[in-house]
DNA sequence: ACAGGCTAGAATTCCGATAATATGATGTTT
DNA sequence: AAACATCATATTATCGGAATTCTAGCCTGT
């Protein structure tokens, strides 16, 4: 989890991979599209092998859909999917924060403090009409909501809740408007609960708040 | 050449990224080990490209360790994954059977018979000592858990289960050895408990089921 | 020993070629 | 007009090889 030194040693794979992620995620690659290699590899100035490498990675954790001889496409959006990953997350998470609270130190303290004030901060201005920082917003959510768990002492289950929490992400940026004054309630109460070791108020919390985020989404009327 | 239809939609891909992903699970591939690139695409028989892509593809979920430019890997066995997975299998599985117990249908039941029919004959073979059905029963195995689960109704669930369950299995054969009438028994009444729905009981033993699986893999000593 | 540099081997990336397949347009039959 | 066959074009899947960069083992001189 130290990741200070070695950085260096990034591979151009590794960079475009992470830029086409946040595209698929961010929607700038629109749910359903066709990838096609010639226009791709333009587009992100890399060769169809590495490309494809990409794709294909992409393929595992359900954002591209490979098909037969037919090439890549980005994964639909569907109203089903939705649902079931904010079901899965609350299941995960819920867990990971019941592991976490019961283990947290005071360092896991300090992470949780330190990136609620990031994310409230930049809340304020939101709620203030600042459009401009939902891109800050949407990476220090995550950066709270990842803090919450981060004592639960599994990488496995912090990898599986990650890929899940950006795929759900997703679908939220596809609805694209910010659901307001709740949610930064929810993330107080949240933050409160912690500080309090709360399991049960905090899974109660999460999952009023995922819930609603979903419900948000799907009354957006942008998803099928 | 004639094209021999239902095997046309295949690509070589796919079909290599299953054989290797198979060989890592099973242990062919033995976990730490470094894959070279010259040598395995002569043993795959496919070119650096394809093998990139397959390799790629099992770094996404965790098979197949990626290292800046220092090649791939398999990825190492440790006591701490192999707790964090049955971890996250209890988690997952026992939610899916929730959901599956609750809205399984006749097709469901006949599904879960007819799997646990499979299952049984497999085992009773096991324990009279023919141990050469060993590659059987894994697939008999995974297939009644499967049946159990199957109507829960949620892609996503399955999906993620399914990486999780092949990890953890990737233990079990590490240990190479059969545990015996225990998990017969564990079967036995998984399928019982089924055909009550009777969900909290089925997940008691699953729960049981996974965790002395673990411990057995554990005493046998082969992962550090 | 050991620091530094050299070198052989690997990995990463790109490119061009080829075969197989999909797509779309065109024309023909019913 | 709908269904179907045929063909040209576009795209994909795969391969082998070349250029570049990085790694790791080895050598050498101190």
């Amino acid at each position: 989890m130290l990741k200070s030194e070695k950085e260096a040693a990034e591979t151009i794979g590794e960079t475009v991979f992470r830029r086409i992620r946040q595209d698929i995620i961010s929607g700038a690659l629109p749910p359903g599209s066709k990838i096609r290699l010639e226009q791709t590899k333009e587009r992100y100035s890399v060769s169809v092998s590495t490309l494809r490498e990409i794709l294909s990675r992409l393929t595992t954790e359900n954002l591209v859909i490979a098909e037969g001889q037919r090439g890549f496409e980005v994964s639909p959006a569907s109203r089903q999917e939705l649902l079931e990953l904010a079901d899965l997350r609350i299941l995960l998470e819920s867990h990971a924060i019941g592991l976490s609270f019961a283990t947290g130190d005071l360092d896991w303290e300090a992470r949780i403090v330190a990136a609620h004030h990031k994310l409230s901060a930049i809340e304020r201005q939101l709620l203030e009409g600042d459009a401009s920082r939902t891109v800050d917003w949407v990476r220090y959510d995550w950066e709270f909501h990842q803090a919450l768990v981060s004592a639960c002492n599994s990488e496995t289950l912090m990898a599986t809740l990650s890929s899940v929490f950006d795929r759900f992400l997703r679908y939220h940026l596809l609805a694209e408007s910010f659901r307001g004054k709740p949610v930064v309630d929810d993330h107080r109460r949240l933050f409160e609960l912690a500080m309090k070791r709360d399991v049960g108020g905090a899974r109660d919390i999460l999952t009023r708040h995922v819930r609603n985020g979903t419900e948000h989404v799907l009354t957006s009327g942008r998803i099928r």
